[in-house]
DNA sequence: CGTCTATTTGAATGTACTCAAAAGCGGTGG
DNA sequence: CCACCGCTTTTGAGTACATTCAAATAGACG
């Protein structure tokens, strides 16, 4: 159950850890199941963790002011996510997460965050690196949303992360994509026609 | 001129801080000075400092396959740029970081931010906030890149950063929005009618 | 099976893009 | 001081991609 943790973390700090360090951080988090539809965070009330998810699959979005949901991240088993604008600023969160399945997160808390910030060697540069790496995705979805066709980003994302394409629903890809649903319909369309 | 960036560490603390702090930080950066047209950094080549402004202007940005520039961030004093994803992965820079302006910045290499995290108790934190409030502003970003028209961003862009629009040739704010020069040339040309 | 939600398809529309060229602006040298 | 050059911004015309509106089909679940 925690080897997907320990594998997580040794893949950000770019090096082995020991089972007990994981463990003293694993005292830190509880478990926590939702099922599907279940809300992880709501907006407009405050995130008070941050989840790493040990099974399942779940997203962040918000809705403007039209009704039109926005998908901001998308995240299955081996992930984390929150709304760390809300998480760290106590602040109302932006963002609404939702369990797409029954999910089983490893879920910290703000006190819980501290304590691993004091006691564990490890923690402040895995939780700097784990925000970097965000952060470099995020400026990289940016800049391919501004250059690359619809297309070009769904075979993109079809590529680096098939699981997704397969386990998320579509017209929730297309938001996270940027498009309507049934212009990725349209896409889809046309790729099974070349292919 | 080092009154700036007390404030701005006292910004992203939420708190204030003593001079001599503020001096022991200093004396880990180094000043520099770039002219227009200089380089902070280069594509393809190792980016091994983080940078505040002191004065002056800058932009990071990639260039794509086809040659179009695609502008990541403006900066102007007051801020930090880099590309962080080359300073803390020793591999080459994605982007490159141009001078808008004569430049005077403070550079903090890869061997004091090691020194500062080690040394300077709220260096990490001040890091981590620095980078978390990067990531939320691209998220924001590329929500907004998806949702709203263009007219619509431009107009966001000129009510928070109006120093940005006096200061940076319009291409490049073009680019920061998503769009081609010729768009935001007649944008403005129907928000002048408008108004 | 029936209902609710997701996906597909069609037709018309719109926003931003491309290509092309003209006008504006700033700096340099004759 | 003006002429010229390079670069930025503007303008025009035609085009492309994605959107909207609308409706039909397909799938999931009780």
């Amino acid at each position: 159950m925690t080897a997907s943790l320990k594998t997580n973390i040794e893949t950000i700090l770019g090096r082995p850890i020991e089972p007990v360090e994981v463990d003293m951080f694993l005292k830190l988090m509880f478990e926590k199941n939702f099922e599907k539809k279940d809300l992880l965070a709501e907006e407009g009330k405050d995130c008070s963790y941050i989840y790493f998810i040990v099974q399942g699959s779940c997203y962040s979005y918000f809705v403007e002011p039209d009704g039109d949901k926005q998908v901001v991240q998308l995240a299955i088993e081996g992930n984390w996510i929150s709304d760390l604008f809300s998480f760290f600023s106590d602040k109302k969160a932006i963002y609404a997460i939702e369990a797409l399945e029954p999910v089983k997160v490893l879920a910290l808390n703000r006190h819980s965050f501290e304590k691993a910030c004091d006691t564990i060697p490890w923690f402040d540069r895995f939780f700097r690196i784990l925000i970097q790496k965000a952060y470099i995705v995020s400026q990289n979805r940016l800049a391919k949303t501004k250059s690359d066709e619809a297309e070009t980003r769904y075979q993109e994302l079809s590529k680096a992360h098939p699981q997704l394409i397969q386990r998320i629903p579509q017209y929730l890809i297309a938001s996270y994509l940027g498009i309507k649903p049934q212009s990725l319909s349209r896409i889809r369309k046309e790729s099974a026609h070349k292919a």
